[in-house]
DNA sequence: GCAGCAGATGTCTGCGCTAACCTGAATGCA
DNA sequence: TGCATTCAGGTTAGCGCAGACATCTGCTGC
């Protein structure tokens, strides 16, 4: 079917081989212009015969027009920001768009360097997570001249526009339904991850809301690398040897939570009757457990799908008046783990 | 610090902006050639100092090269692509190679469009799940000219190189585990995936070993959609209502094959003396379960670093001599669900 | 003092494609 | 019939950068 030729195809070839002119190849191929039904067809034929595919660098150099969204996440091994490309995916597959992926292992160098990275193939737009990037990174951002969307979260400036849940403010909700439930000595559970700032601030809300009433975290554990459910499991039972007193356990992510429950459920604990539970993040996973976890939606999908309307948007139009603030309220579930009986 | 201007920036703007000539500029910023101390540092200020980012759209067309490497893969919302994507990234992390990642869902035309869609980046490299594709795109593929390696499977005829394992020869081996350790009676549970390739051989190595020794499949079921892991539970409680003889329960992943672990040990069903169970994949997760669900490795992390180290290779010496055939051995974890007491 | 040479820089050209403009034929309409 | 308009296609001129080669300087060695 194809010949396999050793210089790599152009239009010319194609152009040669129909006889009309490059530009009427160039043309039917993008579908612009009035190009003759018959034309048209003795092309498309033709440069599927030689499998010709184009040079979409040559075409975006001379175009001054890229259809790349760069999407910038920290890390691909927990399911949250899957997530958050799948609804990235289901709206820009319905535009000419196409996301390119990069990631940054939660390190803000990596970060700046990906970014660098991308933003040399010019995409037409740029969808980062998180709002603290380097000062460079930030620099790259402002004069891109592009769409620049933040994710996740939104406690902070956006360099442009923003989609995300208020993490502090989701701290302080778990805190405030834990109180209310009527737990009080608290312990919490989380990654060792100092640059995870969504952790942080959800920590930090979760404090500050339980300081209001007075009550203070009693025992905390991080932890890093490895199993998340097995370092649940790991920590559960030594924070419960070591705080016996505890009545409930706040974990930074459904995972460990999960790994939690299961040693709770393991060592007949009553829970939530003597101990309560709740984790973060509404995963799946959480529907097949013995017990549903208490945990808080993070609204990922919808943030993908909001963060690639308005890149959408601001392309279609860049005029156009969009909401670029958009603050999601995170629901709270909860569950099985997280009342008093 | 930056400038906000209206044009972006070329080459031209760093090499006024400092008096040399743009190829200097060019020489410095790609540490190419002999350029003086002193003109590179002041070439790297005005650089920085403008917020020049290269454009590696004119670059590439100039040099006829690109520093991407495609990578197709089915999915990313289970753990098992996304890991053999931490193994491409840790080989090309230390060369210049990027790699560029597209989702097919599972939809041979996707693929096929997802293909084109790369290839018209002419990225140096190629990386696609499966050996099975479209006619179209096995011609894109043979005429690239690029280096291909295609992944996870090798039960089949690849295109250029290809590593994974084999998915028939591994259902048979848990198959033959199962036999021994004296089970008889057994279900399937499975995505209802026809065009998952890898989980239909599989399956078929399965029954193939087990016909061989007179051992037919009992009952089955598919499922698609949904929280696996609830899906497990649910699979397996139908299940076992409708077959109650059933004494093996063998899951086409882990997922689904931990919700049937929880529901067992919620009924006090006695694993793996009453049923065995066995999934597949090998997933991290496991490890966290109150019992671990017998599996089998997929060698995803390993299949991702070797295919990486094949293109790299290639791109460094294309005539270098490369075992481009890697089958890689997949090892049972009999874990504490696959044997009689 | 000058050939010889390496280092440091500049000039010119073209990568493959498309925007913008141009041309010639066919058609429409008063 | 004459002129405007549409259609179908061609021509020209770059897009921003890197390869190839040319040029110029300063220095070594004899």
């Amino acid at each position: 079917m194809t010949t396999d030729s050793k210089r790599p195809l152009t239009l010319r070839d194609v152009s040669e081989a129909t006889g009309v002119s490059e530009m009427t190849v160039s043309r039917v191929l993008r579908n612009r212009g009035d190009v003759s039904e018959k034309t048209r067809t003795k092309v498309l034929s033709a440069a599927k015969e030689l499998g010709y595919v184009p040079n979409k660098i040559a075409g975006a150099l001379a175009s001054n027009r890229v259809n790349l969204v760069a999407v910038i996440i920290p890390s691909l091994s927990n399911m949250v920001f899957p997530e958050v490309l799948t609804g990235i995916n289901k709206v820009l597959e319905n535009t000419e768009l196409q996301p390119v992926v990069g990631v940054t292992d939660y390190q803000p160098e990596k970060e700046e360097k990906v970014l660098y990275e991308m933003l040399s193939w010019r995409p037409s737009g740029v969808i980062i997570a998180g709002l603290e990037h380097t000062e460079a990174a930030r620099a790259m951002l402002n004069s891109a001249g592009i769409p620049v969307v933040e994710i996740m979260d939104t406690d902070g400036k956006p360099v442009d526009a923003m989609v995300g849940i208020s993490h502090r403010r989701a701290g302080r909700e778990m805190a405030k339904a834990i109180l209310k439930a009527g737990y009080r000595h608290i312990g919490f559970m989380g990654t060792k991850m100092p640059l995870d700032h969504r952790a942080r601030k959800r920590f930090e809300g979760f404090t500050e809301a339980l300081a209001k009433e007075g009550v203070e975290i009693e025992d905390r554990e991080f932890y890093s690398g490895g199993s998340a459910l097995a370092k649940g499991r790991e920590m559960t039972q030594a924070m419960l040897e070591r705080s016996p007193e505890l009545d409930f356990l706040y974990y930074s992510n459904d995972m460990i939570g999960a790994g939690g429950l299961l040693y709770l459920l393991d060592q007949g604990i009553d829970v939530p009757g003597q101990i309560g539970l709740a984790g973060f993040n509404g995963v799946e996973l959480l529907q097949g457990l013995p017990r549903k976890l208490a945990t808080m939606d993070a609204c990922r999908l919808e943030i993908g799908r909001k963060a690639a309307e308005i890149i959408a948007a601001q392309l279609e139009d860049p005029d156009a008046e969009i909401e670029t603030h958009v603050t999601l309220t995170p629901t709270i579930s909860f569950g099985d783990t997280l009342k008093r009986r």
